[in-house]
RNA sequence: GGCCCUUUAGUCUAUCGGUUAGGACACAAGACUCUCAAUCUUGGGAGACGGGUUCGAUUCCCGUAAGGGCCA
């Protein structure tokens, strides 16, 4: 191994760049920066069917927002490439099968339904469930042939007897029973690699010196320190940061809480911000600053300061310290900071369409689109009474929250499907689409009239506009009932 | 269900065996102020529980509980 200090993110370009991302990226960063080594972006995109070029081309885009540049990526190449995980797909094609020829991973022939009989009786038995291991026994000459034969497989670590002890810096050794782990799938059936072993067959040929990853990672660290011992590699250093979490602990969720980069870009917040407040998470300066900028975190971040516990990703914090760094501006800069926020021309140009037959004079401008510039629109108990058109508070946060999930089903977010897919859901749900809208229009906008629904969603993008849902239902909910007339 | 991790106030955290348990957000009160913010001052609020170890445990060990993650 290298003395040079290697880490990497790796995150799925799956939906919108998310706030864990970021945070694991910090620390990796100025991990990276202060051993004066290098930091490098991995794309984990061999989940075809979720991955997509547009959430790739986010990630870019939201990492280099909140600051954090890489040495070695996709963008921007390097002696290790490709850094694109769908583009290696032989390289663990052959890995697979050095471990095959080893006797540590063997191919498994089982379909399908004789897995589930497999796990319906261990089931009933009452025993632990898991792959019973049946193709272990196949003699390796005859594996081969019917591999070479073309029947369908796929391949399986073979996890021997015993114990396995992972080391992680910040907890020290964590023991568990092989017995535990299942004999992994390593390749699947379409010739693509599982997580397991693509992370680790990067981890090595990229030279990564140190793992450092979200806490969900520890219970698969046995199986890859397997792989490292199965490939007779040197496994690198891991360290598994504790996990963001919602209001309620549970792990930080786009379903609780606003996990998009985009938004907190779009809402107003600032990247130095956002990188600062990622930074008091988990981790804490020597002198207990709380407000300081990247370098001085590269410099003084530590393994030694990092506490366990996982923090709860408090907005209000995070407002609190954006306003504390929006007072410490020089007025210009501010000033320039808003013009490039509010009024670039070409998110001007997106809303002029809405708002050009409401205006009189210009200013009315800033009348008519404030609703999507404003990080929360104020709702009025009376608007969403009205909006309910007749049903109860929680009668209609069930319909908007059904509606959600509507709209997390579509592909793309544009006028199109945002029609098509909330017609459906309303047809489905059994209520005139003029209803939702309704809710829709208070809780997108706060207002009873506004620029027309479907097109200031787009304009909102599918991060504020979910948010701004979910705020709605919670709202609707404690909503108080009408005075009976 | 099995395994693993975690545990200081509503939230983020300091403390590396001896402190009146410190700071920050939020909250409350007051000051300033045309108002609202901002700012300043003040206030309430914490070591999950039970055992050990020790002269002494928030701190070390064990158990329980709770929360979380992963696997199924």
């Amino acid at each position: 191994m290298s003395d040079t200090v290697r880490v990497r993110i790796a995150p799925s370009p799956t939906g919108d760049p998310h706030v864990g991302t970021a945070y694991i990226g910090l620390v990796n960063y100025a991990y990276a920066r202060q051993n004066k080594g290098q930091f490098l972006l991995r794309i984990e995109d061999t989940d075809r069917e979720r991955s997509t070029r547009a959430s790739e081309l986010a990630i870019y885009d939201a990492l280099r927002w909140v600051g954090l540049e890489w040495d070695e990526g996709p963008d921007v190449g390097g002696p290790f490439g490709p850094y694109r995980q769908s583009e290696r797909a032989e390289i663990y094609r052959e890995h697979a099968m050095v471990l095959v020829r080893s006797g540590a991973a063997y191919p498994c022939f089982c379909t399908p339904e004789e897995l589930d009989k497999i796990r319906l009786r261990q089931r009933t038995l009452k025993r632990q469930t898991g792959y019973d291991g049946t193709c272990r026994a196949i003699p390796k000459d005859e594996a081969l042939a019917r591999m070479a034969s073309g029947e369908t497989h796929v391949i399986r670590l073979r996890v021997p007897e015993g114990r396995t002890t992972i080391l992680d810096r910040l907890r020290g050794p964590v023991e568990i029973e092989n017995q535990q782990i299942d004999d992994q799938i390593l390749l699947k059936s379409d010739g693509f690699p599982t997580y397991h072993l693509a992370n680790v067959v990067d981890d090595h040929l990229m030279g990564i010196t140190d793992v450092i990853r979200a806490e969900e990672w520890i219970s698969s660290t046995p199986k890859h320190y397997m792989l490292y011992k199965a490939f007779g590699w040197q496994e690198p250093r891991f360290a598994h940061m504790p996990l963001l979490r919602n209001k309620d602990k549970s792990k930080i969720s786009k379903r609780k809480n606003p996990v998009s980069l985009l938004y907190y870009r779009q809402v107003g917040v600032l990247p130095e911000t956002m990188r600062n407040y990622l930074a008091l998470l988990g981790h804490s300066m020597k002198d207990e600053r709380e407000v300081f900028e990247l370098d001085e975190f590269v410099n003084e971040f530590s393994f030694d300061r990092i506490s366990l516990g996982g923090p709860v990703f408090d907005i209000e914090k995070l407002l609190w310290l954006n306003g504390m760094r929006i007072r410490a501006l020089a007025p210009d800069a501010l000033a320039a900071r808003i013009r490039d926020h509010l009024y670039d021309l070409p998110r001007i140009a997106e809303m002029v369409p809405m708002a050009q037959e409401r205006m009189r004079t210009l200013g009315d401008f800033a009348e008519v689109t404030s609703f999507y510039l404003v990080m929360t629109p104020k709702l009025q108990a009376d608007d969403l009474r009205d909006a309910c058109k007749g049903r109860s508070g929680k009668e209609a946060a069930t319909l908007v929250a059904g509606s959600i999930e509507a709209l997390d089903a579509l592909k793309a977010f544009d006028k199109e499907s945002l029609e098509a897919g909330l017609k459906a859901y309303c047809e489905t749900a059994g209520v005139p689409a003029g209803d939702l809208y309704s809710l829709f229009r208070v809780a997108l906008t706060g207002r009873k009239g506004a620029p027309p629904l479907m097109e200031s969603m787009v304009i909102l993008g599918r991060a504020v506009t979910t948010q701004r849902l979910r705020a709605a239902i919670e709202a609707l909910k404690v909503l108080p009932e009408p005075k009976k007339a």
